[in-house]
DNA sequence: CGCACCATGTGCGCGTCACGCAATTTCTAT
DNA sequence: ATAGAAATTGCGTGACGCGCACATGGTGCG
């Protein structure tokens, strides 16, 4: 792995951060999507072993905190496609790698609907999907050399935008087809032949 | 025009929210992107005229009401699309349609800055240009007469995404090409040939 | 023409939150 | 082992979101 651990230090506190993530979207999962207003930043900082002020130094929103693990993994999505060998085309690196970003285990559904579902998150969530277009944008951007200018922000938020929807409708009930296909074919319409 | 005016009532209270968002902006405007805190609830209800409870009747936080016009324009984009001649291809419609939307007055330079280049209204930027997505998947769907299921979602969203990078292509310093005409650019690369 | 009605505007008050500040604890590096 | 930085924490403050109740004004009925 690339991932040379960095600092011992950063270590630890990415693991703060992510269990005060973990915990907020724990919490907000029980509560319901109506709920949302129940989970207090004191329990989230309790459920996640540190004082609430901590939270705050973490996250300025509990909206953030919930999305925080979605958030990390769109960060990620640079990354993926830089992962993949050069053989590939342009459409077939991408699609490879948004599939096993986001499918590296099966996303838990009952996460998914609370951040895409619940309106008061609609914003965080956005965001956090949003995220993966800086890093995804430059990725392409070093597979094409110079195609145009805008052709890899575009296709960068094209991409996330079909995540988003493939992610959308994965949750609607009655979907038995896995989160991979629907994502497959999300792309295929966003991405040149 | 498709618009009956409704009621004369709600005519009333969309006036005022007008009201409340235009000064919501202006205010924001002059403090500049780093001092959003800085424009208080109290202010902006005292420049829309209103009081700071009836603010808060119509919008749930400052963000919300400083993109409300750019939210509003965006809701309006499946009446756009479907106001395009039934001769035109689906990417000649969906062009003309965006770019008549978001061009119909050349945008103000400031006013989208103030949304698309501050952190913080970061949640709410993003909601305001993909509530175009919803409409603009079903006029899309209408003109396709079911092509893919997915095929309408997935290019609203690229097309609202293509809306966004076009938008932060336009901002930066030095750019005079007009709106129009990157926006054209950006919507060739999403669009089918 | 008047009356009852509903939507909107407003004042008040409460609970929560985000955050600056400063003391304290904890951990790293030499 | 020790100096020093980073992280955690407590406290205090200002603002906010919103429920509640009341006043007001436009609307549609009889």
């Amino acid at each position: 792995m690339t991932d040379e651990t960095a600092d011992l230090r950063t270590r630890n506190s990415q693991a703060t951060r992510e269990a005060i993530g973990h915990a907020a979207l724990r919490l907000a999962i029980e509560q319901g999507p109506n709920g949302l207003a129940l989970v207090r930043v004191h329990d989230i900082a309790a459920a996640a072993g540190v004082s609430p002020r901590t939270y705050n130094n973490y996250f300025s929103s509990r909206g953030e905190a919930i999305c925080a693990f979605q958030a990390d993994q769109s960060k990620r999505a640079g990354k993926a496609l830089r992962a993949r060998p050069a053989g590939e085309s342009l459409t077939e690196a991408i699609t490879a790698a948004v599939i096993e970003l986001y499918t590296d285990p099966e996303p838990d559904r009952a996460g998914l609907s609370m951040i895409m579902l619940t309106p008061e998150l609609e914003g965080e969530a956005l965001k956090a999907f949003t995220m993966a277009e800086g890093p995804l944008a430059d990725a392409i951007a070093e597979r094409t050399d110079g195609d145009g200018d805008l052709f890899p922000a575009v296709t960068a938020a094209a991409v996330a935008g079909a995540v988003r929807v493939a992610g959308r409708r994965w949750l609607e009930p009655g979907t038995s087809e896995p989160f991979a296909a629907i994502l497959r074919r999300a792309l295929s319409h966003v991405l040149p032949d």
